[in-house]
DNA sequence: CTGTATCCTTTGGGATACTG
DNA sequence: CAGTATCCCAAAGGATACAG
């Protein structure tokens, strides 16, 4: 038998690693911006605008600059439609649904310490 | 019967609205950093130096700077042990291991779609 | 409508030095 | 050893204007 690699493939890259593609991902991902995004999408299929107003709060160069980079991991598609205005939809593909659901249980852990939390932030500022 | 409310109690406060203390939290909390230090917190309890080595990349700053926002929300318990040089131990409350769970699958997802992301990725940039 | 680019302000974040 | 404070640079991010 062959003992275990100690220095893993691609797909066993260790996030701790600072400098990994691995880390990198997770760095990028692991934002508000993004995970509002995949929060405000869920399964639904959104045009620029429509997604600008789900997400309560961010900048149009924020909107593009977040959606660009999940674009650019695959977790979602864009679809444009050459129309004139253009019209232009959003959409999680598998990968992205699969991350929302990691965002949707971290939405829950926000519910479900929200009192936890600022009874703890409350007397920490005291 | 009454008719559901349209303002919540603070327990359903929204996570979308761009004011609330609820996105207050996820905003501050979904951040590289907090990840990486529950992660690599996990269910140990670690001295400051023994974290800072165990996430790799983050400053003393940074690593202060979160475990004290961490330990604000309630999420990490900090144990001061009076000697000299001093000590002191951070290991995640009960609120905090729930969070873990949710790093916890990010890091699964990031395995699991690395390959998708990294194909994703380099068709983009071409 | 969507997207890019520019400007400008704010914040993030590293390095260093100093205190208990 | 752990924490705070300071300095300083780089990156985040908002506002605006402009192009397709």
């Amino acid at each position: 038998m062959v003992t275990k690699q100690l220095t893993g493939s691609p797909e066993d890259a260790d996030l701790a690693r600072a400098g990994s593609l691995a880390r990198e991902i997770f760095s990028n991902v692991a934002n508000k911006w993004a995970f509002l995004i995949v929060e405000g999408l869920g399964d639904r299929t959104l045009r620029f605008s429509e997604l600008r107003s789900e997400v309560e709060g961010i900048s149009h160069k924020m909107l593009t600059q977040n959606l660009r980079m999940l674009e650019r991991y695959g977790l979602i598609e864009r679809t444009v439609y050459a129309t004139v205005p253009p019209r232009v939809e959003y959409t999680l593909t598998e990968p992205g649904q699969a991350l929302r659901a990691t965002v949707d249980g971290m939405c829950g852990w926000t519910r479900r310490y929200f009192g936890h939390i600022e009874a703890a932030r409350r007397r920490f500022d005291a």
